[in-house]
DNA sequence: TATGAATGAGGGTTCATTCAT
DNA sequence: AATGAATGAACCCTCATTCAT
């Protein structure tokens, strides 16, 4: 029992080494470089995670899960900005949504969910025009992230395009 | 000090199987696979690009000549068109435009001088409001390239994503 | 000094599971997979043999001693057949019989005092020449026993091999 | 043209090397210790051989190709002295005639033709009962060979143990 | 200049063994 | 005494790059 607790705090050490590692060189950081991170012998992350993709799925399966939560509390504008700003700081969330190897379709398809039921509201409010289909509203999500990933983008710049966006989805 | 012609020639196949390789299996085709599609040995391939690095880069600019070529030929809608549809053929135009870490810069800046142009005829047209900036539309541009790489979309998809992007731009 | 009841339990567990692990997939069967075989955490595996070869040499000890056993009550033709029976089911006979590697002399040396009286009596029952020493009618049981662990042996196969060996003797 | 001959100098040293690590260690042996033994980066000896299996089933190949010239020049019972000498030499050999999961049944094969017209001459000079079948006959091979293998045994021994078989056989 | 064999650092993964609980 | 998480050396293999021919 109280191994566990020892367990479970290695577990989300890693989890949380692995994000940063994953945000900052992508999913090639090595799994040395994680277990370095989370203070952990290389063993023990394949002991959480047997393999390196396995890893990786759990990132982005909780990163996903998070902006599900996330566009459960918000409107569609707001979603789309905060999603963004999370992009800037994570080279995660877009390799999450462009990512077709692994398999991550379960929290993919609750993320669209989410999102379909932001777009309803937003045509009922008057903010996102009837055509619009979820599908184009997920890869203008997806699209948007990778955008924010340059360095070169400043809040400014964020700002502006993401207004691009919103206007044409009204 | 021209080249010899049949470096010249040699020098013309790595690219054009570069090109190949990395547009089907991403920047981490191996130098080997190019060498071989180029019909040349590995030696060869470093004579001519002392580094993986610089052969990627010399097609990212070759690629992005190409389009700048392109940009000077059309409307700005035509353009996003066009550039998404070689996007979604080939892996190497996003990864050219979102690249940070090699040094492409002059090649977009060249790339961004002719979308400048086309977003001032846009302005001109009637077809882009004129607080738009270029780059916001060059974020866009790069945004729109990652998304038409996802594996399901669809020619309509396509459509009507570019169709938001460019109302909104109006 | 003995051993308490659950330990003495879960030793007999652990060499149970080992003959089993160890029989089907020969010695590179994983501690891990006998531990959970035996239904016991590695730590105890650990605690009762305090290396994979103790583990090793305990199990083939065992199996001499039975052979041991099994030889003072046949006849040596029986015996024969008899080990190269269960040599066909388990991978370990043979290679304890085999190894070299670790310390089971002194088991060894008993089977083969026992096999030295089988193949007195044989001598005296006129199935075996006088001039046959015990050290070859060991190298014999050796070479059987390896043979029959051949995936294609049939029963036929082995009753015409062993017939050869025992027609040999003779 | 020239560069093929330091291949092929370096394709035979890792051959050798290895030949001679796996005889001493058995299939456990390192590819590392192949190659330093060779003389030769570990990247080399994986450019000879794709993977250590495919090593190894060369050096078996080999063994057996040796040993299937050989038959072709014996009598039956050199043929068994000499293979068994070898086998005492080697522990490869054995390996070789008792692997199933590497693919050299074509070798096997070729050895079991061999050894078949082994023992049609065998049987023509009265030397071999006429109702022993090649099977048995490799099986009996395989035994001495596996027996041959325990560090105890003498040339004294050795002959004294293929006299046995070589009886039974008559 | 071209060839292609050789190099060797580094990556993912396994598993016997140790140790905190 | 038992648990099972943690350790880390070792293994097989890849691939960008170098270098002898």
């Amino acid at each position: 029992m109280a191994l566990r607790a020892d367990a479970a705090r290695n577990r989300a050490a890693i989890l949380a080494a692995a994000s940063e590692a994953f945000a900052e060189h992508g999913p090639k950081a090595t799994t040395e470089q994680v277990a370095q991170q989370a203070g952990v012998a290389i063993g023990t992350v394949f002991r959480h995670f047997a393999t390196k993709d396995d890893l990786l799925v759990a990132i982005m399966k909780e990163s996903l899960k998070r902006l599900a939560t996330l566009a459960d509390e918000s409107t569609l504008a707001e979603f789309f900005t905060a999603v963004v700003d999370e992009a800037a700081r994570t080279r995660m969330v877009v390799t999450a949504l462009g990512e077709s190897r692994l398999d991550i379709g379960d929290a993919l398809r609750g993320l669209t969910d989410s999102v379909s039921r932001l777009l309803e509201q937003a045509k009922a409010a008057g903010e996102a025009r009837s055509t619009v289909q979820v599908d184009e509203v997920m890869a203008l999500l997806t699209a948007a992230t990778y955008a924010a990933r340059q360095s070169s983008w400043t809040t400014d710049l964020r700002q502006r395009t993401l207004a691009v966006i919103l206007r044409g989805l009204r």
